[in-house]
DNA sequence: TCAAAGATTGAACGCAGGGTAAAATTTCGG
DNA sequence: CCGAAATTTTACCCTGCGTTCAATCTTTGA
């Protein structure tokens, strides 16, 4: 379940050493995430996330093999964290609707709090053939899950009979633009975020 | 109102030759926001747009004056489209729920229908100081147009007490993400899709 | 304290891709 | 059909950036 492409560290020896090169390559896919999703993959440069770390940029090729590999990498964790957020709704809540609003809020704090979701953001026609298939299919993955959750919604009587495609993508783009625009230090609270687009994203706007 | 950035037609003579000229310029904005939209502005080549029209890039220098122009040009022009939009809301509709019905399902239109509100989506972290400002004092325009329009639903007791900022992005969110998913060829007819969009992000997805 | 492993650096390479200039070709108006 | 204007091409320059590699500095563990 591992990105296989991380840098094979040479059969070392002590925990510690390991440890340490885990928490910098986690520093390095956090400074990606940030520069990428700024400028995009395209327009970010190895300079650029190196400079974060204040570090020249050929350091970051003791942890991964390419840039390509950076970005594989970063949305193969967000997609491993919105995974784990699908099968806790299913655990903790009873209702489709309850399960929807828990999606969505979690998806949104998970987008806000880290970074950590903003990969999903990432064009990945910037990935090589083997990557984007990898990422593709986990990304449908996830998005089949939600659609279920609507149309089980859907069946049991507690959302209106609509396309759950079309449904999945509204809610997917409404918690992806986040990315966007959504910057820590500005006035609107990540609380109220999630909240909200739950509210909005399963009830809408009008008043019942 | 028109972008200044044009290469300016060094007084040409007869219109026939003019209008020519304006429509090789649609031509090559056209397959820039396709390119753009599927690379991204940094992932994509004049190469590639040239490419698109069975032209050399060198050619598109007698329309723009470099790439970033032709980048600015399609920000330009999908605000303009979009802005008309507003006016309609506010002259053809009365109630406010029924004006934001109007403009995401003309929104989405515009976003299917010929890719012309595509451009909305792309970074502007890509522009040059001027034309990002441009762009972004009249993206926000609109924004706040709708923002507006939300806010006098809240006032009239059509709409659920939201914040309105919040509301706003969750609509543009959704919309803009159209983009990267829709493809004209695809199994999801775009009629629908807006519909199903104004219906879900007014009134959301549970029975009432 | 020392040797080995690990991390980082600096210099350099290669090439993709934006941009320029002048020549070649096509279109236009009369 | 001709000359001028408009358009496109051919050839080229050059910077930026991903990548490699050997050398250097740092950390680790005994």
């Amino acid at each position: 379940m591992k990105p296989s492409s991380l840098r094979r560290p040479p059969a070392s020896h002590s925990a510690r050493v390991r440890e340490k090169r885990v928490r910098r390559s986690r520093e390095i896919l956090h400074a990606a995430r940030v520069a990428f999703r700024e400028r995009g993959y395209h327009g970010t440069t190895l300079d650029d996330i190196a400079a974060r770390l204040g570090v020249q940029k050929t350091a970051l090729y003791h942890y991964f093999p390419d840039k390509e590999t950076i970005l594989y990498t970063c949305h193969w964790e967000a997609l491993e964290e919105v995974e784990q957020i699908l099968g806790q709704a299913l655990q903790r809540e009873a209702s489709s609707a309850a399960r929807l609003r828990y999606v969505i809020k979690e998806h949104v704090r998970v987008m806000t709090e880290t970074l950590e979701g903003s990969p999903l953001t990432f064009e990945t026609t910037a990935l090589s053939p083997t990557h984007a298939a990898q990422v593709i299919q986990r990304r449908d993955r996830y998005e089949n899950g939600v659609r279920a959750l609507i149309e089980q919604g859907i069946a049991q009587g507690e959302f209106r009979r609509v396309n759950s495609k079309i449904a999945a993508f509204a809610i997917f783009g409404a918690i992806n633009w986040i990315a966007r625009w959504y910057r820590p230090e500005g006035s609107l609270h990540a609380e109220e975020l999630g909240s909200q687009f739950a509210d909005h994203l399963t009830g809408g706007l009008t008043c019942q």
